[in-house]
DNA sequence: TCGAGTGATTTAATCGATTAAATCTTCTTC
DNA sequence: GAAGAAGATTTAATCGATTAAATCACTCGA
């Protein structure tokens, strides 16, 4: 009959006979509530499927167990992968994933960093856009821990997760060329300021001046990275006596080289060896198997979400860190080990 | 030299010189403000970098501008296409979107409706797992309107979206047929406790039917539905005098089966043709280009969205409905127009 | 027996937005 | 000029969890 005060934490304690203090502290810090106590206020929140509000521990805590994460796009394999993983991780380390897809668009990403300023997220992981350092600390405005992923940009003041892009187009140039000294390669490459595609490139370049070759690097630029254009260029390829060693920057255009060497008559890798990037599903599953650059996504994705999380909870023992993961060179049989 | 009593409403109130229920109203329910004091609380916002805490909002009204999305993976393009579409569509009508991944897993899938109750969600998404009745009364137990999608389940009390696999099915089958009469379908296809392996499959013997054939369906179970199992039924077809022209339930499948054709030294589509289902990128950008029926998946996701709102604003003007896509047929160079 | 010490529990203030009801203005209209 | 309507704004209660400080109940040692 006494009235029911509430429907949350207050309803408990009342069935439990105890106060919301104790209810609170059964839930959120055990050690200081008698052993009995808990028990009897454990059942009393299973018996009235008792379900905690968020809202009122954010509004009085200031913060909510919840992360933020804002890419690009999510159809792009590359992308997907590295969702999946912070999706699982946050998941269980006990917090929530807001989801943001910017679309390349920088007002929609601000639009989504306030949306997430607003829920007070703990934190939160993006693949920002748009280098500028302003932009950043108009991101950061928000309060909430920031921590790059895959575009990494210098200015930023916290923590960034990348890969090692120079080093992967060190070792797709390494494998194309084997032992054999002084022979170039074909770089199929998107526009150089994609610093992604300047990265590779470099890589490709610290490989020749490692083995003393002269720098026969022939360079195709693709702007749209797309398989049509890299038909095209592998039509080009075929052609012209370019080096028959090709590394294409992504595997959508190494797909389109196979593609247009084949048109032309060439056979892989009989004729000319391929080098992707990337490791898309698509490479490993078509036709044609494509030696590839392959990025640890998952274990990119992972680590962001340690970092937030440590930002988040370690306070000053805190030290910002820029992680850069190895790639993995997957050897299939469009550039099959020399 | 008024001390800032708090941070939120009431600094913004005091600075515009009016009660935080002016504010309030300000944002909400503009028509009750008059437009001077609206602009001068604007303009406070604006000077203060008000940020609005969603969070007391939550308490107070006790439901979150936040919906929830429970999907089995995002490694996997059909539901990377629905959950980009559905974050871009509930970021557009103003709400967040919390990700969960199941991986198929029960436990997680509870515990993720779990999470999504005590943010006072108000309203998700779901593909549900395990299509058991009292699974789905104990998730909608959390209070949430809960919306299914792609699999979808009669016990299900509200909305519904998925894709007419019977008549993606029977699409393929008659695509396939042609004019001629009387001639059979090969149909690889998986495991028939699998929905829409039966759908599928149903929809073939719909086509066949409709034009007074017999019952020509050789059909092949291929377990896990992978590019290697397609591989191999296709070289099992090609060794027997199996039907030439051959529905696979889905694009990897399809991709298997050309593969093991065109080993055993069959070409396609000259000597068999072939239509695939799902309509992956990976298809399109292969070196075979597959005909394949293609899953509307941007639109399911919008129209998910859209449902959601519906029961969540509508109230009692809300009608359930299940909606079914027709799915669309892409030709390409696998099985050409006749 | 008193005080100190420890462990368990409660009291009560607080976070910030919402909103029904109350109050205050201004303007009609007879 | 008084009653009433319409419009604008304010008052004050409320949502539910957290937590510092206070209280209560014991035990133990001197």
């Amino acid at each position: 009959m006494a009235a029911t005060k509430g429907l949350g934490l207050a309803r408990v304690a009342e069935a439990a006979g105890v106060s919301v203090a104790t209810v609170s502290n059964a839930i959120n810090r055990p050690h200081l509530v008698a052993e009995a106590t808990r028990a009897r206020i454990v059942d009393a929140m299973n018996a009235l499927d008792f379900v905690p509000n968020r809202a009122a521990a954010t509004l009085r805590m200031g913060s909510n167990r919840l992360l933020g994460l804002v890419v690009p796009e999510i159809v792009n394999p590359f992308y997907a992968a590295i969702t999946e993983a912070i999706a699982v991780e946050s998941g269980a380390r006990g917090y929530a994933l807001a989801l943001c897809v910017s679309h390349d668009d920088p007002v929609a990403e601000l639009r989504h960093f306030e949306m997430l300023a607003e829920h007070r997220a703990a934190g939160a992981i993006a693949v920002p856009l748009g280098a500028s350092a302003d932009r950043l600390t108009q991101l950061q405005m928000v309060g909430t821990h920031l921590v790059l992923i895959d575009r990494i940009v210098d200015e930023h003041n916290g923590c960034s997760v990348a890969m090692d892009d120079v080093l992967g187009g060190r070792m797709a140039a390494e494998h194309l060329l084997g032992s054999t000294a002084g022979e170039g390669i074909a770089l199929v490459n998107g526009p150089h300021t994609i610093p992604q595609c300047a990265d590779r490139r470099r890589g490709v370049m610290q490989a020749l001046h490692a083995r003393g070759a002269r720098d026969e690097v022939v360079e195709f630029e693709s702007p749209h990275m797309t398989v049509e254009e890299g038909f095209q260029i592998g039509r080009r390829i075929a052609s012209t006596n370019s080096p028959r060693r090709i590394f294409c920057t992504n595997d959508q255009l190494a797909l389109g080289v196979i593609r247009g060497l084949r048109d032309s008559g060439l056979t892989v890798p009989i004729d000319a060896r391929v080098v992707g990037f990337g490791d898309l599903t698509l490479a490993t599953e078509g036709d044609t198997q494509i030696t590839s650059i392959a990025q640890p996504k998952a274990e990119m994705g992972r680590a962001a979400v340690r970092k937030v999380l440590s930002e988040i909870t370690d306070g000053d023992q805190h030290r910002h860190t820029v992680t850069m993961f190895p790639p993995e060179l997957v050897v299939r049989n469009s550039a099959p080990l020399p």
